[in-house]
DNA sequence: CTTGGCACTCACGCTCAGCGAGTGCCAGTC
DNA sequence: GACTGGCACTCGCTGAGCGTGAGTGCCAAG
């Protein structure tokens, strides 16, 4: 009884405090909530709920500030995931309806995120290395040089330039993109990998050295994992909205955005499956980040999550919304990967 | 004689105020810069160049700051392109020449500009419309679907998946491949676009319709202009060094950044051929960057400009810095894409 | 034209008092 | 035992007042 109260007292400091920004007193609490007691009552639950370390006086005299434990029991237990509105879904669905590649939904998402959370957004580009090969193909520009075209399931392609020791004929080409891509097409990379080595034993004499040229290249643009390492970043405009602590929170955050690896990390440290996953100011891996929560979460076809996107902001920030927006948009990403590349 | 006295001080006060962030007052000046002349007769001739217009006062008893007219006579008679140093020529050439495709020197070279400058920097993907056709690859999905790959000088790859209305044989596919690129490689978007639309009426009526589905599918990779309105930024946690004036300059810029085609419009206008053109404060077309500089520079291959790059950053910055490491990497830049691409 | 001198201005930083939101505690009530 | 009204107390915030000093403009002399 007592204890469900105190939780709702919690549950409305950390409401009040995300909207208003600034610490919350008992009266002002019990005008804007309807919690049937008295402000005295509501100081002696403040008292407990400060002794446990739910929340924290700024200084004597002024009203309380939930602290990362009481955002973490505010997000674990006092809400659920809010419901998107129906003008919220419909911007996401005809919003990424309309982008046209892999890079567009990226950009898109991005986008879309940081503007239905007002947030920095933050969307990894999904990894290789659960893709499967979808074709190759071959471009003859001289005698000499070829450029091979590796096309993967989730839409992404890789181009290399390959310089053969010896000049190549259109029928050695057109076999041996015929033999290529009956080895690799609808293998996953490290199958295709593997496939694809074996093949020089298996061609004519002469064509050997040029069939282990291209499976070299191949091979390379398969294990180039340069864009498991690349994200996009939107909403950078929101840190504006961050008001005070310039030097304490923005900045940090903006060095953050800079860095790519920081952001990787920050995401995959949240990230587990995919259930959205928040983590709170110093929960986090970064001490310059402790005024900073992250909400993040897995997205990519079916249940193996092979990407991240989430938001960053304020340890003081609209948690069930940013967890229905992050949802969303990893669910409908999903979706048109799974639909669109399968 | 006089006349060369006043311009000194200017530059000295603009160098000053760059270097302190602070206004200059005359007893500094004499400090710090061998004018030869005592405080009282800078004092007069800061007088004079405030009734000019390139200087001013925050309020009486406060030292000088340049005004956008100051920085501008700075720009265009006071100073040259500093050289760049060694290293700094290093950093360039091997930081660049590590870039394995279109997208990563664009990359590459916003990171490095904003390394250089220590100011945001802005880079234009290089646009389609002046490049010429490599090839274009046809990828059959199934007998009703086809994936066209076109393959631009620029290094840049467009896909498309076309439905088409019937099924069609590897026959007709290979001749049609043959036919495409017959009319196409080589030529420009706009000519190969002409001679694509001539396709139709020359193949066999059975193809016809098959034809008209592939070739409206190019023209409208080729007019694709989504690439026009790319940027890359990079060195947006360099404006944490705005110091003051967050609301007033930081978060306009931070909310441009966002706005790719703001930047293309910033870019776009302070750029005039291929030399390195600098924008200073309300010159440019948003009275809200109005405490903001563009240095910004055309680049491509030989002299025909194709896209646009360069830095923004506070009006108090450091000019012939930033141009000398504009204009470098520009020029580097276009070399690279003049190499990797005839 | 330059220079030293001098009176003047005014932002900045400091202190200090008054205000008021908010608290903790206590005695009384259900 | 839990809740409530009352009350004294705390302490950050605000604004006024004041001294300081950097920097100026002007003037008379070199």
């Amino acid at each position: 009884m007592v204890e469900d109260r105190r939780l709702a007292v919690l549950r409305a400091i950390v409401e009040d405090y995300v909207a208003t920004e600034e610490p919350v007193g008992s009266k002002a609490l019990v005008e804007r909530h309807s919690l049937g007691v008295s402000p005295a009552t509501v100081r002696n639950d403040m008292a407990a709920l400060e002794d446990e370390g739910f929340i924290h006086q700024p200084h004597t005299s002024a009203g309380r500030v939930p602290t990362d434990k009481g955002y973490r029991l505010f997000v674990d237990r006092l809400t659920g995931v809010k419901p998107m509105s129906v003008a919220e879904r419909r911007a996401i669905t005809t919003l990424l309806d309309g982008a046209v590649d892999l890079d567009d939904v990226v950009r898109r998402s991005v986008r879309l995120l940081s503007q239905l959370t007002r947030q920095v957004a933050i969307v990894q580009y999904p990894t290789l290395s659960r893709s499967t090969v979808r074709h190759v193909e071959f471009v003859s520009l001289t005698p000499t040089r070829v450029m091979l075209i590796l096309i993967l399931s989730t839409g992404r392609v890789e181009q290399r330039l390959v310089e053969l020791g010896a000049e190549v004929t259109d029928e050695q080409l057109a076999d041996l993109r015929a033999r290529v891509n009956q080895a690799a097409a609808g293998e996953r990379i490290a199958d295709a990998t593997q496939a694809l080595g074996r093949l020089p034993d298996e061609v004519a004499p002469e064509t050997a050295a040029i069939t282990r040229d291209v499976v070299t290249s191949l091979a390379d643009a398969m294990s180039d994992h340069r864009n498991d390492e690349r994200v996009a970043v939107g909403g950078a405009a929101n840190l504006a909205r961050f008001g005070d602590n310039f030097d304490t929170a923005v900045r940090p955050l903006l060095e953050a955005l800079e860095e790519h690896v920081v952001l990787l990390k920050l995401l995959g440290e949240a990230t587990t499956g995919d259930s959205v996953t928040v983590r709170i100011g110093h929960e986090g891996p970064y001490s310059e980040l402790s005024s900073t929560s992250v909400v993040a979460t897995g997205y990519g076809p079916a249940d193996q999550a092979f990407a991240t996107l989430g938001v960053v902001g304020p340890t003081r920030m609209d948690y069930p919304g940013s967890m229905a927006a992050v949802r969303a948009v990893a669910r409908y990403v999903s979706r048109i990967l799974d639909e669109g590349h399968q």
